[in-house]
RNA sequence: GCGCCUGUAGCUCAACCGGAUAGAGCAACGGCCUUCUAAGCCGUAGGUUGCAGGUUCGAUUCCUGCCAGGCGUGCCA
């Protein structure tokens, strides 16, 4: 209906154009907006306003001037000038249910949007596989699911992604960390790193190592730790690694059964805990992948020649301040080995070779600092960095009966996604991690989200739905008739009915915004306001009356709004339950 | 130090790319169940939008400075 309302300002526009009272070059697209008072109409738009400094007349006068060539239209009932400037749309009577109608018809596809020919990949998650999933994890799964189901609804063709880092240095300190955990159920008598990894899960995998290869790739301790530079609080990381390098002199190819099995295991474990999660990927892509097929050697020879490669103190470096870096950055270690950056570099080439429009990442806020690293790298590898977009998750802050949790991850005892998930449920999970714009703290209160009242907003929602579902279900002998319904739609007259039919039709557009902003949260807080029109009309007004015309009428407004609801919950990964 | 983000009711947050009288929920107070689920509804109260300037018909929104908080700032991953 905005759509509509603002075609024909648009050729009123046109028509002002033609007659020289507005120039071409300042002319403005039109913007319609809904009104907050019922007041002033329906619909209003300052496209007046917006035209009146260029055109050097009055707001209200050029008003006046664009209402004479707005073309006739049935749906709309009367224009009027307000305030400084403003023109007021009053929408047709018949218009204003116009929503429920084609909501009907629609259904499931109520609140698409065509297809378009966009490809636009979503990467997102893409934690390290060296265990469980936690809470902070959690909130980009949800986001970033949901953000690919925003993108569809909007008709883009999406494709989500999970990057999966099994090729650096945190693997090697996985794989060693398991080994060592082996070496223990082996009877051995070892002394843990302090930068290995702790958590439970690594004992047990230590344990299933065991069962599967028995004593025989166990050595000694002492003779791994032989020639291994002590552990300290400064130098535990050259004890790590000097571990590794000894664990990969030990045993040769044998390595690969600790490593492969620690990345295995804990991967099939994340992609469990997504796909119940409802974070569904369609590519799982390993950096693994970019090693073997030269992908970072050609991308870093792209990079050398264009010319923005040099070499000091024996290393490697991308020249990234030609493009607003505050500093360079090391592509290639004086080791000779490649860094975490250099895989990103021909990660991001590889992206934009598979022909996407758009390439969005989802990051946790903590990598903000690799935003204008990572788009540096897209611009000199040649690609627009216009069409990659990065969207930063901050981190959420769970409370139990208004106590923090604190989290700890150096002991290992984060709460994972799971054991949330096991807490609260998954729809209270999806709909509290995005509820709240990305990019802002999050105060995830797990008591509120257990809760089954008003307060808590998933149960509101779901309670709307299933409040429907109840009427529905609840008739007697003479069914619903929806057609009957639709075709007397004119028996709804309450401000409440005509509230929630308009609330049916802002359904497109919301989503609309949502997906073009990226903004979830949009879809929570307007199903939060749809349900409370509902519940308010629900609790005024009794829908299964005798008189059919009426009754009928209602039940289609109220389907109308149970599509709704269980479109907009789909949107979000949240279930829509017939009963409560 | 530098960079990014944030600052709106006591609390948690909105505000439709600059619009009309800044809105919800919680907490507080007062009402509503013989009727389709009270897991609900209605009402009252609550504000110098961090502070100071600037841009213009108009600013919570854009610009500058200051104050406060968060995060980042490795030849780490």
């Amino acid at each position: 209906m905005k759509d509509a309302v603002a075609a024909l300002f648009e050729r009123a526009l046109d028509q002002l154009i033609a007659d020289n009272i507005i120039n071409s070059v300042d002319r403005k697209p039109v913007h319609i907006e809904n009104t907050r008072d019922p007041a002033h109409g329906d619909l209003a738009t300052n496209v007046a306003m917006m035209h009146a400094k260029a055109a050097q007349i009055a707001p209200r006068a050029l008003a006046e001037k664009l209402i004479e060539h707005l073309p006739a239209s049935e749906a709309i009932e009367a224009v009027e000038i307000a305030g400084p400037g403003f023109i007021n749309v009053r929408l047709a009577k018949g218009a204003a249910f116009e929503p429920v109608v084609r909501c009907l018809t629609e259904r499931d596809q109520f609140g698409l949007h065509p297809t378009t020919k966009e490809r636009v990949q979503v990467e997102y998650v893409s934690a390290n596989p060296t265990g469980p999933l936690h809470v902070g994890h959690g909130r980009g799964a949800a986001y970033g699911a949901t953000l690919v189901n925003l993108l569809k609804a909007r008709g883009h063709q999406v494709e989500a992604e999970y990057y999966v880092n099994d090729a650096g240095r945190q693997m090697n300190i996985l794989a060693v960390s398991v080994y060592l955990r082996y070496l223990e159920t082996t009877g051995e008598a070892i002394v843990f790193p302090s930068a290995g990894y702790q958590g439970q899960y690594i004992a047990e995998l230590g344990d299933t190592l065991h069962d599967n290869t028995g004593n025989s790739i166990a050595i000694a301790f002492h003779d791994l730790i032989k020639d291994v530079t002590p552990d300290s609080e400064t130098t535990k990381d050259a004890h790590i690694d000097g571990l590794i390098q000894s664990a990969k002199e030990a045993l040769g190819d044998r390595w690969n059964l600790p490593f492969n099995l620690a990345l295995h295991s804990i991967l099939e474990d994340i992609q469990d805990d997504l796909s119940e999660f409802g974070a569904n990927f369609d590519q799982w892509f390993r950096e693994k992948s970019l090693v073997t097929s030269g992908e970072i050697d050609q991308a870093i020879a792209t990079l050398e020649a264009r010319g923005y490669l040099f070499e000091k103190g024996g290393a490697l470096w991308f020249r990234s301040t030609d493009f607003g870096d505050d500093k360079d950055r090391v592509v290639r270690r004086d080791n000779g080995e490649t860094t975490y950056f250099a895989s990103d570099i021909a990660y991001i080439a590889n992206k934009f070779s598979r022909g996407f429009d758009r390439i969005i990442y989802v990051w946790g806020a903590d990598h903000h600092g690799y935003i204008v690293r990572i788009k540096a790298a897209a611009e000199a590898l040649g690609f627009d960095p216009e069409r990659l977009t990065i969207r930063l998750v901050q981190f959420a802050i769970l409370y139990k009966e208004g106590e923090r949790l604190q989290m700890s991850t150096r002991s290992g005892s984060f709460v994972t996604l799971r054991e949330l998930r096991d807490d609260v449920g998954r729809d209270a999970c999806r709909y509290f991690y995005v509820m709240r714009k990305a990019d802002q703290h999050l105060d995830f209160d797990l008591s509120l989200a257990t809760s089954q009242t008003k307060d808590n907003p998933v149960y509101y929602i779901q309670y709307a739905h299933a409040r429907i579902c109840r009427v529905l279900e609840g008739l007697n002998e003479t069914p619903f008739d929806e057609a009957h319904g639709l075709n007397h739609l004119t028996e709804l007259t309450t401000q409440d009915e005509l509230d929630l039919a308009t609330a049916v039709g802002r359904f497109p557009e919301v989503v609309k915004k949502a997906s073009d902003s990226l903004e979830a949260h949009l879809i929570c807080y307007y199903l939060q306001e749809l349900a409370a029109d509902f519940h308010r009309w629900y609790n005024g007004t009794r829908l299964l009356v005798d008189d059919l015309q009426v009754r009928d009428a209602r039940l289609a407004l109220a389907t109308a709004v149970q599509i709704v609801i269980r479109n907009g919950l789909d949107l979000l990964g949240v279930s829509a339950p017939r009963s409560m």
